[in-house]
DNA sequence: AACACGATTTCG
DNA sequence: GAAATCGTGTTT
């Protein structure tokens, strides 16, 4: 069913993060349509966290991370790639979750380009739109936690938080 | 106005 | 291992 409650995305980062997984998102926009369980997440906590955008305080490019959760902050990154992100949290608490798989599809740029993501949907309300929601089937898969990914700019502690939630092969 | 670089993917 | 490719944030 579609989770249109604003309070599943009012929770911090990491905890959505760890909801996510098992759940579907749901496409209907002309050419592309369709249902993607979603198999793996990777929080990012704010304006502490060195390896959130948020971390430079509020931007043009951040300020829709400072919206109330259920909003999606999308952005585009070395010339080529769309990244999917869900904010999470309260307005003014600027933290997301990006989308990093979809079932049978790894890497996050290869899930916007499946699902036909693009600036157009930056701000976009999941618990509103009728072009793209969130719907909870059910399933609740384990998790894997590891460290994110490309964020060594960080530095400690940041790069060895244990942010990246896969859902585990069985 | 110029510059450095990135929450990646793809090719060699 | 390195290129592709451009918006964003920072510096001048």
């Amino acid at each position: 069913m579609p989770v249109t409650e604003r309070s599943f995305f009012l929770g911090d980062a990491v905890s959505v993060a760890r909801m996510l997984p098992g759940r579907d998102i749901v496409i209907r926009a002309g050419d592309h349509s369709g249902r993607y369980m979603i198999t793996e997440t990777e929080a990012y906590l704010g304006e502490e966290d060195r390896a959130c955008h948020a971390s430079r305080g509020r931007t043009r490019r951040t300020e829709v991370m400072y919206l109330e959760g259920g909003h999606l902050y999308i952005y585009f990154i070395y010339g080529m790639h769309w990244m999917m992100n869900i904010v999470t949290g309260k307005a003014g608490d600027p933290q997301a979750v990006l989308i990093r798989g979809v079932a049978s599809v790894s890497g996050p740029g290869r899930v916007t380009r499946a699902l036909g993501i693009d600036g157009s949907y930056n701000g976009e309300d999941l618990t509103t739109s009728a072009r793209i929601w969130l719907e909870d089937t059910g399933r609740r898969p384990s998790l894997r936690a590891l460290p994110r990914v490309a964020i060594d700019y960080a530095g400690e502690p940041w790069v060895s938080m244990p942010w990246r939630f896969v859902t585990e092969d069985k």
